[in-house]
DNA sequence: GTGGCTATCATTAGTAA
DNA sequence: CTTACTAATGATAGCCA
């Protein structure tokens, strides 16, 4: 007798939170977990009535965007409250160590846009 | 003999995707899932790396943001592209001066928390 | 690019502090 | 509001169609 064999699968394996260095395996992995947090962006919208908005930009530059009740709305909300509330107030000793966490990631991407644009700007010259 | 009692607990419990009408709950339904929304959010921008902001409005009209370089610079992103991207040196150039923007105003901020660190440290030696 | 599958890891409902 | 705990639900890595 056949057995109904299983479809070959290890199941999920822990990996790390960094960088995946595989392109096609990054594409997929972002086009679930976009999908993922989306629904999570829902879901905490529904069950809480709050309003949330979520918006990504994949590798591409592509943009994806979640909101309820609209992206457009909750965003300009954002931005009019004038509110640069991060993460919300937490202990300000706590809040103090997120802006030393902020202000590294900033001086990161700071390098990567300028030597991006030397770049181009090297290359329009040609 | 007192047994060593576990916390009570049933563990969790399925749930349906509909508003909680407790408010208790609802608030610390919404601090979890807050706080997990914006963990999925980090993972997916460091995994993937991608740009990614969540902007949330609790039931009391108080914000809350994570962002990946940061919230303004996604948020303004997605509302001055609209949808469709360009890349290019024109693009850079603009993210370039919001990024610069945003460090000087992360420094402000810094130094705001710490002198109001600083007050608090001094007031608890008291 | 999307969707199914399985085994496994991650999140979290309910509760109490 | 944040945190700790337990047990169960939910999400998903890797592989294939």
């Amino acid at each position: 007798a056949a057995a109904p064999k299983r479809r070959a699968g290890n199941g999920r394996t822990k990996i790390a939170i960094r960088r995946i260095e595989k392109k096609g395996a990054r594409q997929v992995c972002f086009a679930k977990r976009r999908q993922g947090l989306f629904n999570k962006a829902n879901e905490l919208a529904v069950m809480c009535g709050a309003q949330v908005a979520a918006v990504t930009f994949s590798d591409g530059g592509k943009a994806f965007s979640f909101g309820h009740p609209s992206a457009e709305a909750v965003v300009d909300r954002f931005l009019a409250g004038g509110g640069a509330l991060v993460q919300g107030a937490a202990a300000d000793d706590d809040e103090l160590k997120k802006l030393h966490q902020l202000h590294g990631e900033l001086r990161t991407r700071l390098k990567e846009v300028k030597a991006r644009k030397g770049r181009v700007v090297e290359a329009m010259a040609k």
